[in-house]
DNA sequence: TCCGTTTGTGACAGGTTCGTTACAGCGCTC
DNA sequence: GAGCGCTGTAACGAACCTGTCACAAACGGA
C-alpha cells in the first residue's frame, strides 16, 4: 500500500510535533500546518489524504476551515479528523462536529489517532475499481489480483503487477521511464530510472513461458509500450 | 445491494448539511427535511428505508413524531435513530426514545453514524442470505454455524468462522487488511493489521487435516483470497 | 566501420512482507 | 478463584521483493 499523507493542522508546536512524530513513526508521510492559510497552502501544494484538524486555530476555527473545504469541489474528497478539547462543551459547536469523518478528543494515545487515522482511511478508499483486462488471450483480473495467459496462470510480484496493469490499460501508448515511475510507483518515490528496466526484465520473464513478452516492446530513446496489435503468439 | 434512502430531520440547516454530505459520501441516497411537516411530505413521496430524527424540532417534537408514525399502519416498519443532545441525559428524556431503535448522541462523528445506519438497516432488513455456502465439498452452514469437510466436522472459533462466512461469499476476490478489518471484524474497531495474519493462520490450521487450506491464499503486497478453483483436495 | 549512447541482463545487499510461535489479558464457566 | 477458550500483540526468522550496480549487448549516426 502506497504512502499516506497526512496534513496536520494545529497551533500548539509541541502537541503538533508530538503527532507528526507518532505518525511518521506509524509510517505516514506528514505535513504540519499552524494556522489555516498555512494549511490551505499544504493542501495545494501536498495533496494530503486525510485532515487532521485542531479545531481551535489562531486564526480561521477549524470548523470553519473543515466546512469551506467540503463546499469546495475537489476537496470534498479528503476525509478530516477533527481534534477537540474536553472542555468544549458547547452543543452547538459539537453538532457541527459531524462534517468531520470523526473526531479525537484530547488527550488522546498515540495508539488512538493511528487506529483511527486508519479506520477512516479505510472508509474513505473503499475498494478499487472492478476490472478485467484483456488482449489477445493475455487476462489481468484486478479483483482476484490474477494474471493468466491462456488459462495457464502467470506468477508476477507486486511492483510486476501494476506495471502489467498499467500497460494493460493504456496499450499502443509509450511512456518514458519517469512517466512510469511517476504512475507506477507512484508520485513522489525518488528511484534510478534504470530499475524501470530491470523490472520491465522481470515483466517478459515472467510473460516469456506463455509467448506474451513480445508485447511488451522498447521504444529506443522514448520509454516503452504495451502493443498487443500483433499475432497471438 | 440497492441504494437505500435516509430521511433526515433536523432544524439547523449546518447540521443538516453535513449530515447530508457524510450519508451521500457512504453511498446513501438523502432526502432532507426541516421540520415535521416536510417529514411527513417527505416520507409520502420518498419512502425512506430510515429515518434520522432531531428530537428538538420548532413545531412538533421528533418524540412526537415518532410515536404518530408507530401508530401508522404503514410506517411501522420503517426504522428510525433519534439524534440528541448530550445536555438531554434526562432519564424522563431517554425513556421518550424507547420509540426509536437507536439514538446518537451529539457530538457524533460520521463514522459513527454511517456505522449505526448500518447496522440498523441490517436488523431491520435481515439478509436474505443463504444460509448455506458450499466450495468444493467444503460447507458452511450460517444458521446453524457449522462448517464441515466432506461430513467431517470441523471446529472454528468465532473469528475465523466469520474469516470463512466472509472469504466463501466473495470467492477469487483479493482483500487487504484492511478491508478485512472493516468487514470481518466490523468497522469501527481498532485493531493492528497484523492481527490478521495471525487468524488466517489459525484458520489455515482448522482446515488443513481436511486440506482445504490451501484455498485461503497470500497475495503478496495485496491481501488475502478464498479460492477453490484448484483442484479437489 | 567505429564509437558513443541506450538498453538488456544477472547478481546482490538490504529491506519488506509474511508465517509462525509465544504470551498476556479478558470474559466465561464451573 | 481456578481453568479454559478466544483475542490481540510482539517478536523472530524465512521467504521474498526491490533498487542499484557492473558489464554485456544492441543500436544509430558519422
Amino acid at each position: 500500500m502506497s504512502e499516506r499523507t497526512i496534513l496536520v493542522v494545529e497551533d500548539d508546536h509541541a502537541i503538533r510535533e508530538m503527532i507528526a512524530f507518532s505518525l511518521k513513526r506509524a509510517g505516514f508521510r506528514c505535513v504540519e500546518a499552524a494556522d489555516v492559510s498555512a494549511a490551505r497552502r499544504a493542501i495545494a501544494d501536498d495533496h494530503p489524504d486525510l485532515i487532521l484538524l485542531d479545531w481551535m486555530l489562531p486564526d480561521v476555527s477549524g470548523i470553519e476551515l473543515a466546512r469551506a473545504l467540503r463546499r469546495e469541489e475537489l476537496l470534498r474528497e479528503i476525509p478530516i479528523i477533527m481534534l477537540t478539547a474536553r472542555a468544549d462543551e458547547d452543543d452547538k459547536v459539537r453538532g457541527f462536529e459531524s462534517g468531520a469523518d470523526d473526531y479525537i478528543t484530547k488527550p488522546f494515545s498515540a495508539r488512538e489517532l493511528v487506529a483511527r487515522i486508519s479506520a477512516v482511511l479505510r472508509r474513505a478508499h473503499p475498494e478499487s475499481d472492478e476490472g478485467l483486462l484483456e488482449a489477445n488471450g493475455l487476462v489481468l483480473n484486478a479483483t482476484s489480483h490474477r494474471v493468466s495467459a491462456r488459462d495457464e496462470n502467470i506468477e508476477l510480484g507486486p511492483t510486476e503487477f501494476r506495471l502489467l496493469r498499467f500497460f494493460m490499460s493504456h496499450p499502443e501508448r509509450v511512456f518514458s521511464r519517469a512517466q512510469l515511475l511517476d504512475r507506477v510507483w507512484g508520485g513522489n518515490v525518488y528511484v534510478e530510472e534504470r530499475t524501470v528496466d530491470v523490472h520491465i526484465r522481470r515483466l517478459r520473464k515472467a510473460l516469456e513461458p506463455s509467448g506474451y513478452d513480445g508485447y511488451v516492446q522498447t521504444v529506443r530513446g522514448a520509454g516503452y509500450r504495451f502493443s498487443p496489435q500483433q499475432d497471438r503468439p
